[in-house]
DNA sequence: CTGAAAGCGCTTACAG
DNA sequence: CTGAAAGCGCTTACAG
């Protein structure tokens, strides 16, 4: 917390430090040619005073040292680590972050782009539960951006990072049925058809993929949900109280998972001798001994470091794309054998 | 999202309308002396260009129209509730939400308090998790606040939002003793001794009181633990792995009370028979069939959508400070009988 | 009701 | 190496 009830301007630094507001400027903004004597007395008086630069002001010329983030929601705790990871990468800079939530609308999420826009975000980490590859590209090409959980390898104005979604999903179906499971079902999520999730629609592949690889093409069966508890125990309830009820469940997030446990629990089916079920996130809380869920890892502190570290470098001039991919780990725990 | 590359300005704006941008800048602040023709012009121009006014510029002058919060974390679901209100409060106005998260680190904290106030945000919503009555203020003397889960009913500078939380605590605890529940321990939260957050100071006072007013006592004990999983876990795996177990839980929140469970589970303690448990915040994952977990709710959605009604009152000018509280009830499930 | 001018606090060429 | 000046995009008295 400051001190002064009028902030002191950059005026009252230069007078402090009797040198011009220029002088200051250049100290301020790491600008070539202060000899180390200036930039002493400059850096005392700010010092002293408790000189902070005004933003505004100094996003009419040059950089606010912001960095933007956009998340879906706010419930989930790996966006905790994945903001501690930000948090990692940006700790030593001057660079500090503001976030946008868009509580999975996509009018909010409209709202929150332009106030970060408006407010000269130097560049933006955009966690995409749902956005479109050409809204994508327009955004990029206004402002340096990396882009997490949407999958579009091609991208030439943005960076991206993302677990290998298809892969970690076929291993799942390929423990599960080394584990002699056969009738595996996903448990995906519903959107509008071109603008399904790229994770989902990811992970949906992998489990495709995985199924057919083992022999189970016959078997696909993929449930589509919204994606509150409501919806999740509505699609659950008629899945396994239906008729040809599964012996195992890969859910698309772990929220699901719990949900289709929980779902499980109501019915009396037993998990896992019943029904397996195998997550995606590895939420904390997954390790509850109530919940014992299996689940994929899929790194999200070094996500958030990676995704800071990428767009300092895009901000710092960087204009060749990257494309990175976090390791992902299934992480086996009771509600699979 | 927005159409050109290079964004309009308001001189732009002006001319298109044919217009002084003076003209333009009365309409778009809603000054008073507009004729309607002007105002129509105007407004045309604007949708037409796809103008959005610089927020660096006009926070020289002005107002940002920009209301920031402080969250400590964010993997907590109840806090996606809070903001859903609070983006229900400034739905209809100008204004826009941006967050800042503290990550429970003090030094971060401050760093996101000094971001907020060097963007000129026209008022703070503050989620206290931890959080001193004088810092409190001398924020409250720079900037609008209103301060959600800290108790200070004489705080003049700001205003309140809380829940009730000793009678909130109290009620659980007179429950558990209609129920026949006499060893009745409170899991609560350590910090540094002056820096006790007062929502868990109060929780403890209410649990205290409960007991002495239901001749409880001498059972009166409180264990103070960290905020994480695994901290939770080893205080709990001490509590009720050691002699004198107690018959019931009340915990200052549902993330302590669902380790609450998972750790008696470990320890083959049936949850409710052995041990009923209670949390505090009603947090949604509590009525899954696993947690089954009774638990305080607190109208977090409500408490949102108030304080964002207050931040924008005493941005309008309000000064005379105002407490509310908010609506607690005690949710029944099988987590105590 | 409308517009010209000053000024908010910075940064960045440009001279010295 | 250092400083005077222009200008970023707004808002707000102030004149008309």
């Amino acid at each position: 917390m400051t001190r002064d009830l009028k902030k002191p301007t950059i005026l009252d630094v230069a007078h402090h430090a009797g040198v011009s507001k220029s002088a200051v400027s250049k100290v301020l903004t790491d600008a070539y040619g202060v000899s180390p004597d200036l930039r002493r007395k400059v850096e005392e008086s700010v010092e002293a005073l408790g000189y902070r630069p005004n933003l505004g002001a100094r996003s009419l010329r040059g950089s606010t040292y912001t960095l933007g983030v956009i998340l879906p929601d706010v419930g989930n705790p790996i966006f905790t680590e994945f903001l501690a990871g930000l948090n990692d990468a940006v700790e030593a800079t001057r660079y500090s972050i503001i976030v946008g939530v868009s509580q999975l609308s996509e009018r909010i999420e409209r709202g929150v782009i332009d106030t970060l826009l408006d407010r000269k975000v130097d560049g933006i980490v955009y966690v995409a539960k749902r956005a479109f590859n050409d809204e994508l590209e327009l955004l990029a090409g206004r402002i340096p951006m990396v882009v997490i959980g949407h999958h579009s390898p091609a991208a030439q104005t943005y960076d991206t990072i993302n677990t290998d979604d298809k892969a970690a999903v076929g291993e799942a179906v390929d423990h599960l049925v080394r584990m002699g499971r056969r009738k595996i079902v996903m448990l995906s999520v519903a959107v509008e058809p071109e603008g399904r999730l790229s994770v989902a629609a990811e992970r949906e592949r992998g489990y495709e993929e995985g199924m057919q690889r083992n022999g189970l093409g016959e078997d696909i069966r993929v449930v589509r949900s919204g994606v509150t508890f409501a919806t999740y125990e509505a699609s659950l309830m008629t899945l396994l109280a239906g008729p040809d009820r599964p012996d195992a469940m890969i859910c698309w997030t772990d929220a699901a998972a719990l949900a289709a446990i929980s779902t499980a629990r109501k019915l009396d089916i037993i998990v896992p001798d019943d029904l397996a079920v195998i997550g995606f996130d590895n939420n904390p809380t997954s390790a509850y001994a109530q919940n014992d869920l299996a689940s994929i890892d899929q790194e999200a502190r070094w996500m958030g470091k990676c995704a800071g570290e990428a767009l300092l470098e895009r901000i710092g001039g960087r204009t060749k794309p990257r494309h990175m991919q976090s390791r992902h780990t299934l992480i086996l725990r009771g509600s699979v054998t």
